[in-house]
DNA sequence: CGTTTGACGGTCC
DNA sequence: CGGACCGCCAAAC
């Protein structure tokens, strides 16, 4: 079975520990993607699967909470990682660097 | 099969 | 600091 870049993207977001988060362009650069659309792209096909994804500890580069509108509901991603103690203030995550998760240098 | 579209990111102005 | 532009690559049209 190929692995396709859903299996590599899934894969390293579930490595992402509960109350951190990570960049698209993050995940892109450590799988070596070429380009961190396609995380994007390959997390959107992850509510179909059957492996829950916390696709809600990806942001973009800014920390805004990008995603949220292709949640089953737009408020659920900030309620996620609300539970896990990040703060939101509009939409944008609060004290990014705190909570950034780096996969090349906490994983590798 | 050419064009458009993204859950992005970096540069330029 | 923010808006415009381009590069990125696969899917949808």
């Amino acid at each position: 079975m190929g692995e396709s870049y859903f299996t590599r993207v899934f894969e390293l977001t579930s490595k992402i520990p509960a109350g951190r988060i990570t960049t698209y362009g993050s995940i892109a650069d450590y799988l070596a993607l070429g380009s961190a659309r396609m995380v994007g792209w390959a997390l959107n096909k992850s509510f179909g699967g059957e492996t829950f994804v916390p696709a809600h500890r990806v942001v973009n580069r800014k920390g805004e909470l990008s995603g949220r509108g292709h949640f089953p509901t737009p408020s659920m991603m900030q309620e996620l990682l609300e539970q896990e103690g990040v703060i939101i203030d509009n939409n944008k995550v609060k004290d990014f660097d705190k909570h950034y998760w780096n996969p090349s240098e906490e994983l590798a």
